[in-house]
DNA sequence: ACCCAGGCGGGCG
DNA sequence: CGCCCGCATGGG
């Protein structure tokens, strides 16, 4: 069976969740126009409206598209949520012990997504030392004051804006957005991948490069790199170890003691190779699920 | 009230 | 190098 299919009007998936997908605290900024009930998303990608709806199940669902530019918005939705990747594969090599087991059983069809390299770069800014909703709602705060409405048939939506749109945005801007001690970070940014690092000009190189370039970004650490790395550019050799991850990781395979983050790399590294940013997204939801649910590992 | 959040840069030993 | 600290802010 193939892992997907282009029709006349939308894309048929397999092994994709939609509601899994959206929910797990991946950029971020297309949530505003989910509805869960209805099936329908609309997001902006090149300026344009991708108005949907998804229908089916996690193991057999269908895209369907309103509007004009299909082609186009088809492309788009296959590889924003990476439908081209062979679940089943992946799954095969990542269920490695029943924790895994249990995260794939649960988030079946959970898909990584690949989302613009500036978007990418500034949530995951906001996101150090942070919540997954205050990042999410200052985001949003910032996409309202500095990105430009696009009109397209009935709908309206703001794109997100540019590093050059935020040129004029100052410290002061981010702030009252929220962003506090980042401000200072998200300002310099903006500057800094407008005239010194372009970063489309990174999308066909390899991990490494990708994440050293990143690394020059005041403001972006190991871990924000590998974020950016994973879900800006679709680099699955990436692990981002944040604090649920690390804290999974410790109680699940070593009863609970503390590791450097080093190791904890070097850990995945070995068991999930080159699948790990599938391994980490899954580890990551699971295992924060898990414990808002108070459940012992 | 207290603690924590998809960490980072800087300073110190 | 590795370790430790402060950091703005809002929600539980």
């Amino acid at each position: 069976m193939s892992l997907y299919k282009l029709t006349p009007n939308g894309v048929e998936t397999r092994l994709f969740d939609l509601r899994h997908t959206l929910e797990s605290a991946q950029p971020l900024t297309f949530f505003s126009d989910y509805h869960e009930r209805k099936g329908t998303l609309s997001y902006v990608a090149d300026k344009r409206i991708i108005d949907t709806k998804f229908s089916g199940t996690a193991d057999a669902g269908r895209f369907t598209i309103k509007g004009s530019a299909l082609a186009a918005k088809k492309k788009d939705i296959l590889h924003r949520f990476r439908l081209t990747d062979d679940m089943e594969d992946i799954y095969s090599r990542i269920i490695t012990d029943q924790f895994m087991q249990d995260a794939v059983r649960n988030y079946r069809g959970m898909r990584l997504t690949i989302n613009d390299p500036w978007e990418t770069t500034l949530c995951y800014i906001v996101s150090q030392y942070n919540n997954v909703k205050k990042i999410r709602g200052t985001v949003l705060k910032i996409i309202n004051r500095f990105g430009t409405e696009i009109i397209e048939g009935k709908k309206t939506a703001r794109s997100f804006p540019t590093s050059e749109e935020l040129a004029d945005a100052t410290e002061r801007d981010f702030r009252e957005c929220g962003a506090g001690f980042r401000a200072k970070y998200l300002k310099s940014a903006a500057d800094f991948c407008t005239n010194n690092l372009n970063l489309y000009k990174l999308q066909n190189k390899g991990y490494a490069e990708i994440k050293e370039s990143l690394m020059e970004i005041d403001g972006v650490g190991d871990k924000v790199a590998d974020c950016i790395a994973l879900l800006g550019y679709g680099k699955s050799e990436a692990f981002p170890i944040d604090v649920w991850v690390k804290r999974t990781l410790e109680r699940v395979y070593f009863k609970g003691k503390d590791k450097k983050i080093k190791y904890l790399h070097k850990f995945a590294e070995h068991k999930w190779g080159n699948d790990m940013g599938y391994a980490q997204q899954y580890l990551f939801w699971q295992g924060r699920q898990m414990e808002k649910q108070n459940v012992r590992l």
